[in-house]
DNA sequence: CTCACATTCAAGAACTGTCTTGAATGAACG
DNA sequence: CGTTCATTCAAGACAGTTCTTGAATGTGAG
């Protein structure tokens, strides 16, 4: 009989490995592409220590895979279903959990961003010219794969190439996922300015994920 | 940019609260049907207040919901939402984390009963009349719903069943859900009887939450 | 072979989760 | 109105988690 609490102590240990929100930001970061220690532990802010021992906990758990590339230790999400995982979790925060709702009501909903435009919205308004996308996430990230016809304008330089040339069309922004950050900025800074914004719904992993097609630029 | 944390935070939140071995299986327990704390914790075999306190812990992150119903406090599980996260949770584990396929290796493996029946496979049986259906579950658990057609024989009455009358057909047998150790216990016991038996690829709340019909005898 | 570098390990402090025990709450029923 | 019963709360012991610091490992380059 304690078979089953085995297999369910088991299961326990995946659910905990999502237990910690550092650990979430790290496999954000990693459905963006494989990524060393160094690198993710900047992104994330944290200690290169501190993000080795979470990403054991990640691969204790069997979500990340680590494989030695030269003198580093590359991380990536094992597989897609990792990624089903967490959108199942994100589903039910939304939708049942009240620390989810409160800072989605506070932060996110304040910066509006709320009509998301769909998969299909976007492929039938790039198909008619009507959309400029925009992919909001640093280079890097930029780098390992992103929607084809999306032009690359970090946070960071969205001022500066709003003065060069604000777009005649609609924008469209994109970032890590769901509910990253960094296209509620865009789409809030670009509306501030009078451009129509909107925010795409799922970010390049979600893309990916759905099958639709990458661009990759750089190959190794 | 402490928005991206605090929801992450939420997250985890909800992840933690499936991150302990007898919440998983109170919250098994509760996808058969509402139920109160006591009786919850006779079968989890957990004292009333460690059952209570876990209860909350499911609560607070939103996977279940308590009402008072005259003296008792039923729980019922929020949504079906929650259980797509438990199943996304099974497939990552089944696939990817060494100590559940330990488990599945050792336990349920050794006692056979893979070939699973599908529920398709099982309909199309049953319209020709050619299969016998055990719900193996406790009677409590058939009351609260179970696949039509389904004879109600508990695992501790199943030898009596088969002294009286062996099934002259095939039989197939159910239970909690695809890893519920008593399913597996059946099939073992009646093959070794001599009977031809298989487990159903699920239990009632797969069923339930595919969409088909559950016979509901006892409506409150 | 040795050096430099990326990552991991080890130990300790602070915090969080779990389970036990016994008391407190609060609705139902006489 | 007080008793009874199901559940929750509170406090304490113990185990597990998280983060920091500094040392250890192991790979590749010179």
């Amino acid at each position: 009989m304690s078979a089953k609490l085995d297999l369910f102590s088991a299961f326990a240990e995946v659910a905990r490995a999502l237990g910690n929100a550092h650990r979430l930001d790290l496999l954000e970061q990693l459905a963006q592409g494989e990524r060393a220690v160094e690198a993710l532990a900047a992104k994330a802010s944290l200690t290169v220590a501190n993000t080795s021992q979470h990403l054991q906990a990640l691969r204790r758990a069997g979500l990340v895979l680590g494989a030695r590339r030269g003198k580093q230790i590359v991380y990536r999400v094992s597989d897609g279903d990792v990624l089903d995982l967490v959108a199942a979790l994100r589903t039910v925060g939304e939708r049942h959990n009240d620390g989810v709702k409160a800072v989605v009501g506070d932060y996110f909903h304040a910066r509006d961003g709320l009509e998301a435009v769909s998969f299909d919205e976007l492929r039938r308004k790039m198909a008619d010219g009507l959309v400029t996308l925009l992919d909001v996430r640093p280079p890097d990230e930029f780098a390992d794969g992103h929607v084809p016809g999306a032009l690359n304008v970090p946070l960071t330089e969205l001022d500066l190439w709003l003065r060069d040339g604000p777009p005649g069309s609609e924008v469209v922004a994109y970032c890590r996922g769901p509910w990253c950050v960094l296209a509620f900025e865009a789409v809030a800074r670009l509306r501030s300015k009078g451009c129509t914004a909107s925010r795409l719904d799922g970010g390049l992993p979600e893309w990916r994920r759905a099958g639709l097609p990458v661009e990759q630029p750089v190959q190794w």
